[in-house]
DNA sequence: TTGCAGGGGTCAA
DNA sequence: TTGACCCCTGCA
């Protein structure tokens, strides 16, 4: 048993599981079925386990203590805590986005959502895979993509794999790699692939450049259009100020805020303007709450 | 049972 | 600005 102060939290390591005490403003539902990410599969327990950054691991918390199965203290320093995003205050970031009622209402729906800081190359994937694609189907791919080329990683008997590496995917062939149920994407990922191992686009630069730049840059990569540009910038941890905007996000835009239709320059030039900084935040409040309440559409409740 | 629309987007015309 | 695109699900 190993118990440390880590960046304000106490956290201990006891039998390969990690528990971290007085972590606020986290609720796995929030976090893991708020479209950020696709690894994750609900437990019956409630529980969730997923494979990030080549570990296999099962998140659960109540009251505050957050535990991390199948995860040494050396893991919960290198990964997990940036991971998680435990070094941000979200309290903050909550109280500076509730500027009116409609975030209010959104926020108190999805309190425990954080931006997960995933990886940048996996999240590229990931979303060329989400284009005009549902989550449970999304969730299937990037599955089938991991099995066929990552490794294998197992944790209490049962194997899990890691998602591929750039090299393994860049050197598959197009027909090897439709086995996993792309469809028309299949060409996005592999053309992708080969550009980021080639050096053609440097996804490390990216952090350094501003938020334009990055999208401008990842926009070189077929399948990458605004909205999967954004969104990878946002779900690797990228860049916070960008406001991925897609159906949902123009649909909850158009029903509380513009009332009427509106474009998605017009929807980007008000988040910016409106949430600034934060908009990524609100984003991921906003997509949550309209998704699952269903804004914006003849089932929706308002 | 079969058939068809449409989905958290991008590309090409 | 508009249709095609893989594949799967939901719903007549």
């Amino acid at each position: 048993m190993i118990a440390i102060k880590y960046k304000g939290y106490e956290v201990n390591e006891d039998n390969n599981r990690i528990t971290v005490d007085n972590v606020n403003d986290f609720h796995p539902v929030h976090i893991f079925e708020c479209g950020q990410c696709f690894r994750w599969i609900k437990q019956e327990n409630g529980s969730y386990t997923g494979v990030a950054r080549d570990k296999a691991v099962n998140v659960s918390y109540a009251d505050g203590k957050l535990e991390i199965a199948n995860s040494t203290m050396e893991d919960f320093k290198n990964i997990w805590f940036d991971y998680f995003d435990l070094g941000r205050d979200y309290s903050e970031i909550k109280k500076k986005l509730s500027k009116d009622e409609i975030m209010k209402r959104a926020i108190e729906f999805g309190h425990g959502i954080r931006i997960l800081k995933q990886d940048l190359w996996e999240t590229l994937i990931s979303f060329i895979i989400s284009a005009n694609n549902r989550i449970p189907m999304i969730m299937k791919v990037v599955g089938a993509v991991s099995k066929i080329y990552g490794d294998e990683v197992s944790m209490d008997g049962k194997s899990y794999y890691t998602f591929p590496h750039t090299d393994k995917l860049a050197g598959s062939t197009l027909e090897q790699l439709e086995v996993c149920k792309g469809g028309f994407r299949c060409k996005y990922i592999l053309s992708t692939a080969k550009m980021v191992r080639d050096g053609i686009v440097n996804l490390d630069t990216l952090a350094n450049m501003t938020s334009h730049e990055a999208r401008e840059k990842l926009k070189k990569f077929p399948g990458v259009g605004n909205k999967v540009a954004d969104c990878t910038l946002l779900y690797s941890g990228t860049k916070h100020d960008v406001f991925p905007t897609d159906v949902w996000v123009k649909r909850v835009m158009e029903t509380l805020y513009f009332k009427r239709e509106a474009t998605f320059s017009e929807i980007q030039a008000f988040a910016s303007d409106y949430f600034g900084e934060l908009a990524g935040f609100a984003q991921q409040y906003l997509f949550y709450y309209a998704r699952e309440n269903r804004i914006g559409t003849d089932r929706s409740n308002n």
